[in-house]
Formats: C-alpha cells, sequence, structure tokens
DNA sequence: AGCGACCGGGTAATGGATTACCCAACGATC
DNA sequence: GATCGTTGGGTAATCCATTACCCGGTCGCT
C-alpha cells in the first residue's frame, strides 16, 4: 500500500510538499502540483486514515446512533444528516443501538475511541453514557428524545401536543372509549404520548378507564396489547397507537379479530409510513418531519463542531395530523 | 484526554504493560493487571483509535454498503451483518449508497482509507470501484448482487427462479396479460427478475407483448410505470413488481384508476414487507431471506478475513412465494 | 546596491498504541 | 553452585500524515 512517502519520492519533492499539494492547505507551486497529482494517481494512492486522524486528532466523521434501522422515521432522519454532512464533506456512520442501552454505551465509546468529529443519537431511555461525550469534550446533538440533565443541542417533535390533538380529533369524531398503545415507560416520546393523550381526555373531561398499553416500539408487542385491550369487556372503540411499527401489529391483530378499523374502531397513529394510504381503510396518521429532524442536528452539530462554546438550544418541530377514513368516526359509519 | 503514558504513570509501570494488562495478549501479573485496570478507570482511559489502527494496521470495523437504507431488505441484511460481527467483536459501520455509483465509490474510497477490516455491499450497476479493494487486499463480500468481472464471495438470491414462479403462479391462477415492472436496466436483480418473468412467459407459451416497464426501484417510479401500463388500450390483468417500495407505488396508482388488485389486476411482489398483509387484498410477495443474507454474508466476510487465500464462494439463497390474495386470479374473482 | 518582506518547500517533531527485542530475576536441574 | 530456561516487564522502534520551524531565493522599495 503506497504511502505519502512512496508519492513523494516518486514525485521527487518532499513528503510535505505531497501533504501541501494534496490538501491544498499552502500555496505549492502549479507544476509541483501537477506532479504530486500523477504520482499519486500513478501509484493508487490512498491516504491512510488512521494515521491523518491520529495526527489531525479528530475524523471527518459524524456517528449516527440511531435506535432502530428497521423504523423508517428514523432512516428518515438518517437521510437528512447525510445530505447536510455530505456538502461540507462529512462522512456518516450509522449505528443502530436496538434501543439497548448496552449497545449505545458501546457505540458511543467506539465514537469517542475513533475520534469522530461529532455524534447524534437518539437516545434509548435514562442512559448515562452521554456523559461521556460531555467530558471529552465531543460534540453531540440529540434528537427525537432530549437527554435528562444534559443540557445539549436537541431536535424535538412536539410530540405531546401532537398525541394531544390527535386524541381530540379522535373525541371530536365522536369516539368514546378511546386507548393509547405507547411505548415502554422512561422512553419520552411514549411517555409524552400518552401524556398528550390524557391531556386531551382531562380537557374533554373524559375518565380514562384501564385503556392504556405499554410494550416495547415493535410490532409484535403492540399485537398484543391491542388483543388485550380489544378483548376486555369494555373494549376501546379507537386507539391512538405510538409508531407505525406498532401500527402493523394493531392492524393485524384487528385482522384476526376481525373488527374493521375505521368503522368497529377508531385509529391514528404516529408516523406517516409509505403503506399508510394502502391499507383499508386508509390509516390516519401524525406525520413527523423526520428527514427534517435530521438535516437540523446535522447543522447544529457542525456548528458545535465549529465552535463548542455556542449555548446549547432545543429545537422543537412540529408534527402534522393527517385525518383519513381510519378515524373518520362513528357518526359517518353508516 | 488522557493517553497510554498517563495510565502508565499512574500505575507505576510502563505503557507496554499497560497495553499488554489491558488487552490481555501477554500474561501479566494478577496485581499489576489491578492496578493498571484501576489507573484506566480513575482517569476515564479510552485508547486511541487511530493511535491503535495505524499500528496494527487494520480496524476492528466491517463497512456494509447499501444501496438504500429507507429499504427494508438492506435493513434487514444489516440486522444480519451486525448479529454476526458483534458476536466476534467487530463493530459494523452502515454507509448508504442510494444506488448512486458515486456515492458507492465514495464510501469505498473511506472504507479503504480507514483500513477497515473488510466490505460488505450490495453493488449498485457496474461499478468497477470494487476493484480498489481486489488490489488493495482488503476481504469484501458482495450481497443481493453479483460482481461482474471479480470473482469474489457473493451472497445471492435466486431471483431469476423466484420471478419465474412468481410468473408461473401468475399464469396457473389464469391471468392471461401479465406485465412486469423492474428496476433500471443493468441492475442485476432487476434484470434477473425480468428474465424469470419472461422464462415463465416463455414456457408457458405466452406471447410477450409490451407489458415491461424499468424504473428506478423507488415508489415513484413505479406509480409513473403502472398508470401508464394500465391506462394502454390492451392493459395487464397481473403485474409482477420487483420490490416493495416499487409495490407502493403500484398500490397507489391502482387507487387513483379505482382499479382493485386481486379483482380487476392481480399482483405479486418482491420482498415480504411488514405491510403486505394489511393492505387489502392481502398482497402475495416473493419473501427472500435478508436477515440470512446478512448473517452469511458476515460470516464469509469474517472468513476471508482470517485466510485471505480461501477460495471465493457463491452462497444462492431461495426466496419463497408467499400466496395471498391479491393474485387470487380471475377465476376465483366471482 | 542593500535590506527586508514574502513565498515556496524541505527537515524533523509530533500524535498514541503496539510490539520486537532485550534484560533481569527466579526456579530447576545436574 | 553454576548454568540454562522461563517468564514478566521495560526500552525504543514503528505505523504514516501533518505541520511547526527554518532556510534559501526572489522581488520590491529606498
Amino acid at each position: 500500500m503506497a504511502t505519502i512517502s512512496d508519492v513523494a519520492a516518486r514525485a521527487g519533492v518532499s513528503t510535505a510538499t505531497v501533504s501541501r499539494a494534496l490538501n491544498g492547505k499552502s500555496t505549492v507551486d502549479r507544476d509541483l502540483v501537477a506532479r504530486v497529482r500523477k504520482a499519486a494517481v500513478e501509484l493508487g494512492y490512498q491516504p491512510n486514515g488512521p494515521a491523518r486522524n491520529l495526527r489531525r486528532q479528530e475524523a471527518a466523521v459524524v456517528a449516527l446512533i440511531i435506535s432502530d434501522v428497521e423504523n423508517p422515521f428514523f432512516t428518515a432522519i438518517a437521510r437528512g444528516v447525510e445530505d447536510v454532512a455530505h456538502e461540507v464533506g462529512y462522512s456518516v456512520v450509522l449505528c443502530n443501538s436496538d434501543e439497548s442501552a448496552e449497545k449505545e454505551n458501546r457505540y458511543i465509546d467506539i465514537a469517542i475511541q475513533e475520534r469522530v468529529a461529532g455524534v447524534i443519537l437518539s437516545p434509548s431511555g435514562t442512559t448515562t453514557s452521554v456523559a461521556k461525550l460531555a467530558t471529552r469534550g465531543t460534540a453531540y446533538v440529540a434528537v427525537d428524545r432530549p437527554l435528562p440533565g444534559h443540557d445539549s443541542d436537541v431536535v424535538l417533535v412536539d410530540t405531546r401536543l401532537a398525541a394531544r390533538q390527535a386524541t381530540a380529533h379522535l373525541v371530536a369524531q365522536g369516539y368514546d372509549r378511546i386507548g393509547c398503545i405507547t411505548g415502554p415507560s422512561g422512553v419520552r416520546t411514549a411517555d409524552d404520548r400518552l401524556a398528550g393523550y390524557r391531556d386531551a381526555l382531562r380537557s374533554a373531561k373524559r375518565r380514562t378507564p384501564k385503556l392504556v398499553r405499554r410494550t416495547e416500539y415493535k410490532a409484535a408487542g403492540a399485537h398484543r396489547a391491542a388483543l388485550d385491550l380489544l378483548s376486555q369487556a369494555e373494549p376501546p372503540d379507537a386507539l391512538l397507537i405510538a409508531n407505525s411499527a406498532m401500527a402493523v401489529g394493531v392492524l393485524q391483530a384487528l385482522q384476526e379479530l376481525e373488527i374493521r378499523p375505521g368503522r368497529d374502531v377508531g385509529l391514528v397513529a404516529f408516523d406517516d409510513a409509505p403503506w399508510a394510504e394502502l391499507v383499508d381503510p386508509p390509516l390516519s396518521v401524525v406525520a413527523q418531519p423526520a428527514y427534517e429532524i435530521g438535516a437540523v442536528a446535522a447543522r447544529l452539530l457542525l456548528a458545535r463542531i465549529a465552535d463548542s462554546s455556542r449555548p446549547p438550544t432545543t429545537t422543537t418541530l412540529g408534527a402534522r395530523l393527517l385525518e383519513r377514513a381510519s378515524s373518520r368516526g362513528p357518526e359517518d359509519r353508516r
């Protein structure tokens, strides 16, 4: 594998000149630049990243640690981050923490060890492993969920409000016994969505009977929860579902029970999955601006990398309720 | 940021001993190991990755370059890779080439520069940038699509056969004018699926009129293609669709045209998306063993990292046709 | 003509972990 | 008791790109 000295020898210059010519940091004679370029191409020279990063004390890489690669919400965030980072020459590496504090911790360690320029993460639960980033002085931004006890840059969605609006919508459509299937306790978005749901019921003066279930943010858990809720003596006549993977589980359960969404039970789910309009009836959703979250987070991160002393900011983006037939309401049923 | 010398000083030993104690490569006195560990923890020591990788000439990282993060097929592959790699202490970084040869090329350069131990990629098109990996001696494995002109390890699905079977199934169900919407020319899976489709029509002695459309592997392209096909004078009465993102586009088009899938037009799509059973009627799919592809690829890669001289292998996995109501057939319609 | 400013480019220090090589100490063997 | 082997641990070389520092040459100004 060719090194910078090989290139220097072939071009008949010093290694310093090769470095300067290839990085364009300092002015180098035209002819020399050309000679160096030529030599580099001929040798197929690729700079040694570790050596460069060792010397520079930082890699032009940002790590993006997301809690579920299979969740379209997070992959959309990833695209937002990528597009912005690439524009300014940073690479993005994606790490999948799988909602596990341990994996998240592991990836944070790796990010620190590899001296990445910054980290964007969707914190799983109440982890304190981000503290390491703070003490190391590595720039980081939290997305989707805040970091309790750290005032870092955060990009959030006003998910409590969105849940409240979605629930109020169900109330307005005439549903009476509205249930909620949300994520695990301690996961901030799950808690917030539940809180928004309760806000709406409270201000509509509904009592909130036992119509809440919490499970992991996956189809399987939501499937069980839905079966459980709907086989009760007094089942809900509408459901607020906290993400699109869960919506899949709920819709499966409804199929099995032969309960028709939008007819027998009203539904609103978080996240506008590409298939939401294709199911029958089309699923009402709370569309979160995922790409935007990623793009904003990336810009904040870059700003922080450039100036670590800037005051931390919290950006809260809004979500949009897309009313479709699955929440049409009892009135319209006939 | 604490360095190995800081730890050595605090533990009262040499840097060599610290390295040996922490890596367990050589036998070190129990007490010293304890002292070193203690000092490392107290200082919050995290080894400097670039320094380590520079010295070792390789990072315990494998790069996974996939052509679309938003495609569940590829994210499932990612999980397979991750699970296997993590077992043996490798980290996985995910790179999204977005079906762009340029981005793929860029990520390959980065992988080489960072001296990753190996690369798994789903090659976009006829790129030759993988040649660099070969000349550099970096281990790599291709998934989903072979690399023309390189005999590397490859993990494939027998997608031509699967397409043939799916098409034969449509024939058997009594469909007459079967169309196909597949990916861009030059993308191997797209070509293979088309070839399998033609195989089936040929052996069923159907002429293949102008019922094939090729677009990018996305919903938007497939949407246009479906509108185009179905508004022809003699539209198809069934469609083979080459992936799940395209299936979304096609289903949208059918909704707009008020053509009922499984009733007016038979459908089979590649990839078993979580929502396939939820649409009305449930979508027949060709389920590819994506997780398995990733797991096998990772094992092959690890084997090649360990022994670069082993002969390249091609693993072909089978796909399963899941017959659901969207391909019920004209006979059953009434 | 002489002096300083400026510029291009070379020499060598630097970053931090790993490891080849070497040495000391201790136990075992004859 | 002397010698050899073994083992644990220290010293210093090594990986390679970047960059501080320095030097020689050119140009401009007086």
